[in-house]
DNA sequence: GCTCCGAATTTACTCGGAGTAACAAATGAG
DNA sequence: CTCATTTGTTACTCCGAGTAAATTCGGAGC
């Protein structure tokens, strides 16, 4: 990131200094948040410089503290992901067969985008760069495979189907939201039935 | 200042407008062609600057005959899709019983999009806009929604469920494919037996 | 045959956003 | 007081998309 210059001997190690003025110490979970929070409000084509003048923030200080545009993605689908796995679990332990728990955690990430369509759009075609893209399936994706891959190893079979089923819910989800979120063609319970209807069959077979 | 005249020999300096009669007529299909081929060989982040220059044409030429980037990569997006469906169909008509059919089309997919990674790598991250997205979905899932929505309307039941059928699977595909290929964690036939054992018990059951 | 007009093209530009280097302000140690 | 170090800000470069102005040639009119 940054280079140090090496004047010259460092005679006294000295810590680091205040902020000047009386200045706001920035932090980056508050960088973060004021990301989101304009993100929100001023919709999923932000850039740079709006999100760090809405951080009251220059744009050397957003990039030293976040990183690059990348990095900003890839934190935001963090706090995003965070966000809907709290909304999935929250649906999910309210239902007791499995087949409702699916359908739960289904209708839990649909509202949780729903209710973050601006974030959503961003992480999601925020950046031309496929790694962003694969980061942020491989963290959303992350339970999923450990579910399917412990349960397939304890059916004493596979595990590597797992990451393609992840990957294949991941994905599904991930476009069905985006149709829907632009199109809005039903409403969400809706979407939510009828995508249970399509990969509960496979799911409920897929440990064994 | 400007330093453009640096790159191209003082020689020829320049080369002005060839006769127009015995000239070679661009064409769109021509440009689109030179589009893929040059995508296919440099990789899936091809500059318009690239593209024009390797259909030996202008930009300005470029931009007339085929629009901007988006409706570049739309076009693109079409022939991509065209080339998997022929794929497609070229494996399923192999097959009779219906999953093997299904099986058959997962694998015909899979290995058009391998034949042709750079062009689905630029056709799924090469707009930051996410309507070239939807357009690309749109026309990957036209054909499904259609299958569907036939198989629904024939059980009298509501055909909406075809579009959230069709959007899942499309990007079930998608996403699979983009992490396979980046990662290659398992071969061509693992990915596609571990695809159908998913989404297959679903779509049998999702025209009743 | 010569000149001028229109169509197609190329050069050279603008525009916008990502990312960064150079500069200024301020503070604590010596 | 002075200087080194850190922090924040201005102003820049770079790069690529998209476009406007300039340029050349084929062909029509004289």
């Amino acid at each position: 990131m940054s280079k140090r210059l090496s004047a010259t001997s460092p005679r006294t190690r000295r810590r680091p200094g205040r902020p000047v003025g009386g200045g706001v110490v920035v932090d980056r979970a508050q960088l973060l948040a004021a990301a989101a929070h304009v993100i929100r409000s001023e919709g999923p084509d932000a850039t740079m410089a709006e999100i760090a003048a809405a951080a009251t923030v220059t744009k050397p200080i957003l990039y030293r503290a976040v990183g690059d545009r990348r990095a900003l993605t890839f934190a935001l689908s963090e706090v995003l992901v965070d966000r809907i796995n709290i909304a999935v679990e929250e649906r999910r332990v309210n239902a007791t067969d499995p087949r409702a728990q699916f359908e739960g955690a289904v209708r839990g990430y649909l509202s949780a985008v729903d209710a973050d369509r601006n974030l959503f759009l961003f992480v999601n075609g925020g950046s031309q760069d496929t790694d962003v893209i694969r980061g942020l399936i491989d963290r959303s994706a992350a339970q999923l495979i450990e579910l399917f891959a412990t349960a397939r190893s304890a059916a004493g079979r596979d595990p590597i189907a797992a990451r393609t089923w992840a990957y294949a819910i991941v994905g599904a989800f991930q476009v069905v939201t985006l149709m829907w979120l632009r199109d809005a063609y039903c409403d969400l319970d809706t979407v939510a039935d009828d995508l249970t209807l399509l990969l509960w069959p496979g799911v409920a077979t897929a440990g064994s």
